[in-house]
DNA sequence: AGTGAATGTTGACGGCGGTAACATCAGGGT
DNA sequence: ACCCTGATGTTACCGCCGTCAACATTCACT
């Protein structure tokens, strides 16, 4: 007969566990230290023993996010099978757009709770530090270096990106185009992708992609 | 000796008013009915004679917020003087997300609460009613009337338009790049929409703009 | 065994959105 | 002139939330 322990053991980790599962349902809004309290078992206090408030919580999560949203676009480039230089770097820099949008869709609650708690990595020292930002910057310098891109419309290209792949995600998750049926979203990403590519691009030298 | 009227007079346009305010000041998140009873010297259940609840409150404020959007950017489209009908609508164009990008940094409460409570307009039937959507709409015909864009691109390049705007918008209010220099914004922003102008371009086929 | 730190509980406070019951007032029909 | 009805506002209440302080239990180390 073994009762309910008086410590639950590893609390931080089941609260954000459960966190992660409430914002995927109901999003960031949704996410209640009381209702997470109720949900692991443990009175609504308990919560204060890990987290400063619900802003430490929800930075937890966000972390988890980030960590989740990082894999997705780690595994589109990966896939990248193309051998040609140029064309490879291309792909590239396209899947990272796919990734993004990808996660952004499939996990709305994730996605949104991430922008409203970014870690604002753009000033961040952490040289290399695995985020989608430095892989996009990486992945337009390789544009550079092969040739693709001129290096005169290096900066700037990487906010440009940037822009164009978070607000058709945005759009799509909370936005006007929130109600887009996928194929109709797949075939606006990919004129959209295709344009920044086009963009980029020395003036017509280039052969088109097919996504 | 005339002591406070029992009855408002005009509570609804005064709440709706102090919620304009309040959104400026403090966000959408700042938002809360009983405090704006409270500024307005009424008696917090009295907003809701007036408002179903909370969200209808919102969409009143969204409504105001879309107006002035839309103000900002029927005046920068106004300002443009150029007459050569190729570098006219594409100036027309850039304008568009000048004004677009100028009213979300100058009113981030506003533009944030805009985007919680979108009037979703793309499936919307009012023909030529004026928004954003349909002015960025009616900049693209033009610039497929006189032959800058092909007629092909058309199709999606509304979408790819909004969205690299909106992004930036977004990352620059209250995204990653929030804390950026407006000089360094500037030139991001420029960067950007020249970056589409040259991208829905026939390809070398015309001068470049100097935004 | 004993003690201090870590972890969890109970109970309270104020703020919120929302509803119901009651109060006040303005305007129209007789 | 009267009254009645609907519109508008008020008070009081509910349950939810985040947060804090005081107290309880347990763990880990001496």
């Amino acid at each position: 007969m073994t009762r309910a322990p008086y410590h639950h053991g590893n609390l931080r980790e089941a609260l954000v566990e459960a966190a992660v599962e409430v914002v995927r349902e109901a999003g960031p809004e949704g996410l209640a230290l009381r209702e997470l309290a109720r949900r692991v078992g443990v009175s609504h206090a308990a919560a204060y023993r890990h987290f400063a408030d619900r802003e430490a919580l929800v930075d937890a999560v966000a972390e988890r996010a980030m960590d989740a949203l990082l894999a997705v676009v780690h595994d589109r480039l990966a896939a990248v099978d193309e051998t040609e230089p140029v064309a490879r770097a291309r792909r590239r820099l396209v899947q990272i757009g796919v990734g993004y949008v990808d996660f952004a869709v499939a996990e709305p609650g994730l996605f949104r709770l991430l922008f409203t708690a970014y870690p604002d990595p753009p000033e961040g020292k952490d040289p290399d530090g695995e985020d989608p930002y430095s892989m996009l910057n990486a992945a337009l310098d390789e544009l550079v270096a092969v040739g693709y891109l001129d290096p005169r419309d290096r900066p700037g290209a990487e906010v440009t990106c940037w822009s164009a792949v978070h607000g058709f995600s945005v759009l799509n998750v909370e936005g006007p185009l929130r109600g887009m049926a996928a194929p109709d979203r797949d075939a606006a990403l990919t004129s959209l992708l295709l344009g920044i590519d086009r963009g980029l691009g020395r003036r017509g030298e280039w052969p088109a992609l097919t996504r």
